[in-house]
DNA sequence: CGTTTAATTGAAGTTCATCAATGAGAGTGG
DNA sequence: CCACTCTCATTGATGAACTTCAATTAAACG
């Protein structure tokens, strides 16, 4: 999940009557705190999430963290640059991938169809990236929190009655090193967002959207 | 040029003994100042830089700018998702380069070699984005000026008798906006790093490097 | 040489981080 | 079931870093 407002995702199913994958795509689950894949470690795998959440993050020296992105299913996870991965991979909800070979994106060999899956995930993942950057070095602590919530109730929350229910299943402090800020700041930005009649919260990880204009506006500056 | 300190990048020319790309790779020269493409354009093309500076940006609807990248020779950019262009791309001195129809990327029709090299290149990028999300969030002003003058002396400074000349061919508002700051702050980190010793000014245009380990101390926020 | 644009420097204001304390929820064991 | 603990989230007070506004200096260009 990267904060875009563009993030029209091709799911993993197949459309009917197309070849299934020829082989080494594999099915794995992974139990909630369990990594995929860590620094380090050599590259053979690329990952399609169908279940789960997962977290990607990259540490410095001294321990200042950062999550680069939050894996939701249907996005592709571990594009890997090298030999070895430079991030970390773990799953913060207990889910379940595809395990596509690392040759699957190189070569033709194998299955057309998931080459090209992959590679416009790639894509994808750029310009994604892109908006996060933008997100990062250009927006408010408000501005963040309300583009998260967004984007984030975009991918897996439910409306009904004018009213998004929404599940926060990462913590304050993985928000807050998504979006460049400290937990304080995150959880002051909600209780703000809160108080404004903007959201409510059912538990903390269950954000309960009010006012979805109002939110959109926010995360846009508009205010 | 993204602020990575791991950017092995592969030249465009071609190993001897390799047959030549066949065709649709045409090149281009760019004058300072004119668009490679701009945001909404058709993604029909991407470039692969072989002289001059380039700069990548996004704008927010309300102004507030953001430079992903700049690129410099051997850098390949312009990678699309989708059929437009969410990114300006101006030459801030003029250039030339390699046209590679988006065509090149997707199928695997045409030279492989060249399909190779743009995989690559593109998964390269994402891993480059990566460490530039980090240091947008999660690196002092001082720290993100001092990797910018870091990473760009390894990609263009010269180095003699222990001194580094390196130009800075972009405006410091766009360094500024490549690193998520003000003018201001900019101007005045290159400054304190100037009083410090460890950088020096020819013209504000061209910096030369004093003591590269201090620098790149700086850089990491051993300080 | 004068005009314009870019860069530097200064002073004041804001936003967010840091430090510190309190509160809420989940799991354990009496 | 109720303390007890542990973790996570919230709230408050203070301070630092960076921005904003404003002025000055330097460089580029006709």
């Amino acid at each position: 999940m990267y904060v875009t407002l563009s993030s029209a995702f091709t799911p993993a199913t197949a459309a009917p009557g197309v070849v299934p994958a020829p082989v080494p795509a594999q099915r794995r689950t992974v139990s909630a705190g369990a990594h995929l894949f860590r620094e380090g470690d050599i590259a053979t795998n690329i990952y399609e999430i169908t279940a789960g959440v997962f977290r990607l993050t990259r540490v410095l020296d001294d321990g200042r963290r950062q999550v680069i992105a939050f894996g939701l299913p249907g996005d592709i996870i571990g594009f890997p640059n090298g030999t070895a991965h430079h991030s970390d991979c773990e799953a913060i909800q207990a889910g379940a991938v595809i395990t596509h070979r690392r040759h699957a994106l190189n070569t033709l060999e194998g299955d057309h169809d998931t080459h090209q899956r992959l590679l416009h995930a790639a894509l994808r993942e750029i310009s994604a990236m892109q908006d996060h950057l933008m997100m990062l070095a250009r927006k408010s602590a408000l501005e963040k929190v309300a583009s998260f919530l967004v984007t984030l109730s975009e991918r897996i929350g439910k409306s009904r009655e004018g009213l998004t229910r929404c599940a926060l299943p990462m913590s304050r402090a993985d928000i807050a090193d998504f979006l460049g800020l400290t937990i304080e700041t995150v959880s002051r930005t909600l209780t703000r967002l809160r108080k404004a009649g903007v959201i409510a919260f059912d538990r903390a990880q269950t954000v309960l959207i009010k006012d979805m204009d109002a939110l959109v506006s926010a995360a846009q500056g508009r205010d």
